[in-house]
DNA sequence: GGCAAACACGAGAGATCGCTCGCGTTTCTC
DNA sequence: GAGAAACGCGAGCGATCTCTCGTGTTTGCC
């Protein structure tokens, strides 16, 4: 998963022999790409994307302008990587159980244990929410949101056809849509609050979500 | 360095005695302002507040750079200036409808009328949700908005503690800051659809706001 | 030790943007 | 009609930002 130095979008040339490998990073280059890469972190945290300067990038790191471009093309890869990295690290850490969507399990229950979950991913690294939901994130971060939105969106609409079985596919998708708005406005509120406040946050966050769709589940427990 | 408006705390240097004598404007100039205003509403609308370069501005508006200076000392000032006239507009369109809280009036009615006002404000001027809610605004927009929102949420405080009127201030606050983030992120869905998919949408952000706060208005119907 | 490649530096090239300045044109006022 | 002031223009100044380049240092490998 190192930075693929070539041009352009060409790349998956990690094993095979190519004649594209220019680099080859020794343990001083990982160590200041991870130095880089936190820096970064910090600095779109507070100033955004697009404020953020590579100067300031590299004076937060400790590092020269021209270090930072020993490892990096430009200042979009850098957020690329960023954003690549989170999206392992999140799909490492929760990808297996969000994926698994138990129809057994009640509505409650799964709300709660999907909200906890990303909750706590984006209070542990809160740059994520900052590139994600940031107005200015370059188009293939951009394309990385939209696709894990989508997938939210999908997996949401699964989960929500096993309560809705005879609703027409377009109210569900809206259905999912909101849930997601509503997730991101409490996660926003969640982000900007700490210790018992937060915590009273996501309380209010479940509560929201719960009860817009306790009325679709109720569908079910009563026939 | 030489700028000649001076930085934010002292204003015109030219003539302390009188108390701000602004050019005096003819027909035309106030007519450069109008055209010069909309396409600033136009390019902040496509391209956020930072993004957009006041040659773009003037160039949208079919006028030179220099002209556009005429009339504005700054790019924040065009920014302030479109904030201010937007502000004035929703005041007179529905401030006083939105300053009268009406105990009487039940739960339901109040969050119909509040939100189809403001989701037909902000279908009308788009470039209203794009100043407010963008990440890059000004700080004298911020200010404002923030103004906007302490407002709001101390008008949803008044509305709430009638139904609830043995329930902590704090948590109160939390409820109706919960409320306007529901409330912005589906004016974000809303905004982004159109037709009768947008209705849908309006008539979900309803539904999220009363099912959200139903319990609480059912407090004071079974007491 | 010797060599090539990776790493590090920082000045500055190139581009963009906010904003200015000098000068010409239109409009108001008398 | 004449003078003043508002309006209009657009080249370009200064600041800032991304990214490069030439050069010097460190590391891996024989």
């Amino acid at each position: 998963m190192s930075i693929a130095f070539g041009e352009l979008g060409t790349k998956q040339v990690s094993d095979h022999q190519e004649k594209e490998q220019p680099r080859r990073r020794q343990a001083r280059g990982e160590r200041r790409i991870a130095q880089l890469l936190e820096a970064a972190a910090s600095v779109f945290c507070t100033t955004g994307y697009t404020a953020a300067s590579t100067n300031a990038i590299a004076r937060e790191a400790g590092v020269s302008p021209g270090t930072l471009y020993q490892f990096f093309p430009n200042k979009e890869a850098i957020a690329i990587e960023l954003g690549d990295r989170l999206m392992h690290e999140m799909r490492e850490t929760y990808g297996e159980a969000l994926a698994t969507v138990d129809p057994a399990t009640p509505l409650e229950e799964a709300v709660e244990t999907a909200v906890d979950r990303f909750v706590d991913f984006n209070c542990r690294r809160p740059v994520f929410f900052a590139l994600m939901h940031g107005p200015d994130t370059p188009g293939r971060i951009a394309e990385a949101h939209d696709a894990l939105h989508a997938t939210l969106v999908s997996r949401i609409e699964t989960l929500l056809s096993g309560f809705l079985p005879d609703t027409p596919a377009a109210d569900v998708n809206r259905i999912a849509h909101v849930c997601l708005g509503i997730y991101k406005a409490g996660l926003e509120l969640v982000l900007a609050h700490e210790g018992a406040e937060r915590e009273a946050y996501v309380r209010e966050l479940k509560d929201v979500l719960l009860r817009y769709l306790a009325p679709l589940a109720h569908r079910t427990l009563t026939p």
